[in-house]
RNA sequence: GGUGCUAUCGUCUAGUGGCCUAGGACAACGGCCUCUCACGCCGUAAACCCGGGUUCGAUUCCCGGUAGCACUACCA
């Protein structure tokens, strides 16, 4: 009970680590740094027909990304592993398991099996919900039923093999389960699961699994629900092995569902919704396709996390925002809920919105220029970092990302060209050339062009006259924005300079008449 | 089909037998602010799957039903 608290992410290299992996890794994550435990990273790489090019450095960089910090395995800055429990590559352990696949073929609680994918297709046409397991299994070709020089001859002659485990039939299993208590599962529904494949030299995901969480001292399981159906035979695999003692603990997450409809969130979904299902954009190196990802979807990584965190954990108060330091502190796998939870993309965006709130205008400045430098072109002289952090001043509060900002302050650079039919229909009216003629008048005489300099030389006159000042102040905007949008437009001349609004002005009394 | 898990507003959830005429957040809707569009603020609508039982009293405990999900590979 005392020892120390060492969690594992061990996703497999078959592609994009999925939002969902992510949120394991993150509440692996939450659990290690609250009781002062290991973070480790394993591949599990035994599937050998899966595994795509790339997917492993993605998925350390994605994790990077996050904040989720790896103390012992693979991660960025050891692409090999760091930590004495190595190698953290499930291909590069095929010792290891030799080790152990012959002890349980010793002990008897496994055996070996000939039977081949044929075969084994014939027997399910024949009978109905097949099952390879206590009672099914003598009438198999394995070394339960075959002699050992038979076994032996075949496996001498190179034929290709697997090692089954040997379930005990009609017993139940106890299962514990720290987010859904006791689970009680009997053998009897559990078939004997292929553990070794000599065709590849290779285990399979079960008995690599045990063997690893084992041998790298793993205290916790913490993994995603799909996994509880066979935790029963992982419980059974720790008794064979004789590592009762130091079985970990388990704790099976509810899984990710769609935002529509029923089912599992898969890549499809985000495709057809319109969202990442992805942290980064990934280039599929095997069939040439790109997925979307948060982060180039200009998401913070404190976003996602904040956002993930709350699917499927909720402390007892009403707090929403959450830093990872406030993660750490009161996360609690009791406080993990039991069912699934739909995957809303919405609030997705509303936290992205907080945490970019939260950024000083200088940060995001650095973070727009590229999106700016590319809207005004090369040829532009030198842009103003500080114009631009002042206008982004004026607009960040009604963005959710950095990429939304042009839209807001493209005004303040370029001058419009076109003007908003709508905007125009209801703001530009029989009046308004006669009012700017005038306004412009006014404006280039008038010196003082502070905010109240303006305000005060411009209400009183449209007061004086009995224009309206919806009115007067709504053409103004279209000369200067181009529609009816924007921030106060007193921050707008302010920014602009009186010798540009004045141009802006005759330019829209020009085209407009 | 079998086995398991789950079940509160459209969504994420709070709630652990009386504090619940069920709370918060996203989304929706309305209002305020206002020269505009947003933001923000205020407000409205919106839920305890069904049926039994236990109890003085059930959203909360138990049983059954129903529904959803997961698993059922020489994939993880």
């Amino acid at each position: 009970m005392e020892r120390k608290v060492r969690v594992r992410f061990a996703p497999s290299p078959t592609g994009a680590l999925h939002i969902g992996g992510v949120r394991t890794a993150l509440f692996n994550y939450l659990f290690a740094r609250q009781h002062g435990g290991d973070m480790l990273l394993r591949i599990e790489d035994t599937d050998s027909t899966r595994f795509v090019p790339g997917a492993e450095e993605y998925i350390t960089e994605a994790l990077a990304w996050l904040g989720i910090e790896i103390d012992e395995g693979i991660c960025q800055d050891a692409p090999n592993g760091k930590g004495n429990h190595g190698p953290y590559r499930q291909s590069e352990r095929r010792e290891i398991y030799h080790k152990y696949v012959d002890q349980l073929l010793a002990s008897g609680n496994a055996y070996i099996a000939f039977d081949t994918p044929e075969q084994l297709e014939a027997k399910r046409a024949e009978i109905a919900n097949f099952q390879y397991d206590a009672r099914t299994r003598e009438q198999m070709v394995n070394s339960l039923t075959l002699s050992k020089e038979e076994v032996d001859t075949r496996i001498a002659n190179g034929e290709k093999y697997v090692v089954r485990f040997k379930v005990e039939p009609n017993i139940d299993v106890h299962v514990h389960d720290l987010i859904r208590g006791e689970v009680v599962i009997n053998s009897n529904i559990l078939d004997d699961k292929v553990l070794y494949k000599s065709a590849d030299d290779l285990p399979t995901y079960h008995l690599a699994n045990i063997v690893d969480d084992h041998l790298m001292e793993i205290s916790h399981v913490i993994r995603g629900e799909e996994w509880l159906p066979s935790a029963p035979l992982h419980v059974l695999l720790y008794k064979a092995f004789g590592w009762e003692e130091s079985m970990p603990e388990f704790a099976h997450l509810p899984l990710l569902l769609k935002p529509d409809g029923n089912g599992k969130l898969s890549k499809r979904d985000g495709d057809r919704l319109g969202f990442p299902v992805f942290p980064l954009e990934f280039h599929n190196q095997k069939d040439g396709s790109v997925s979307s990802g948060y982060r180039e979807e200009g998401y913070y990584p404190e976003a996602v996390i904040n956002f993930l965190a709350l699917l499927g954990w909720h402390a007892t108060g009403d707090q929403e925002m959450y830093t990872m330091q406030e993660l750490i502190e009161q996360f609690s796998l009791e406080r993990v809920s039991k069912s699934g939870a739909k995957f809303d993309y919405e609030k997705g965006k509303w936290f992205n919105h907080q945490y970019l709130q939260l950024k000083s205008n200088e940060e995001l400045a650095e973070q727009f220029m590229p999106y700016l430098e590319k809207a005004i072109g090369d040829g532009q002289l030198a842009i103003d970092k500080a114009k631009v952090a002042k206008v982004i001043g004026l607009t960040k509060d009604r963005v959710n990302f950095v990429s939304e900002l042009w839209e807001q302050v493209n005004f303040f650079f370029v001058a419009p060209e076109e003007y908003d039919e709508k905007s125009l229909k209801k703001r530009w009216k029989e009046d308004s050339p006669k009012h700017m003629t005038e306004m412009l008048a006014l404006l280039e005489a008038h010196e003082d062009w502070s905010a109240e300099g303006l305000d005060n030389l411009i209400m009183p006159w449209i007061a004086e006259k009995e224009y309206g000042v919806g009115i007067v102040m709504n053409a103004f905007r279209i000369c200067l924005v181009g529609a009816a949008r924007g921030p106060h437009i007193w921050n707008i001349t302010d920014v602009l300079g009186k010798e540009e609004t004045l141009r802006r002005v005759r330019t829209a009394l020009e085209k407009l008449g």
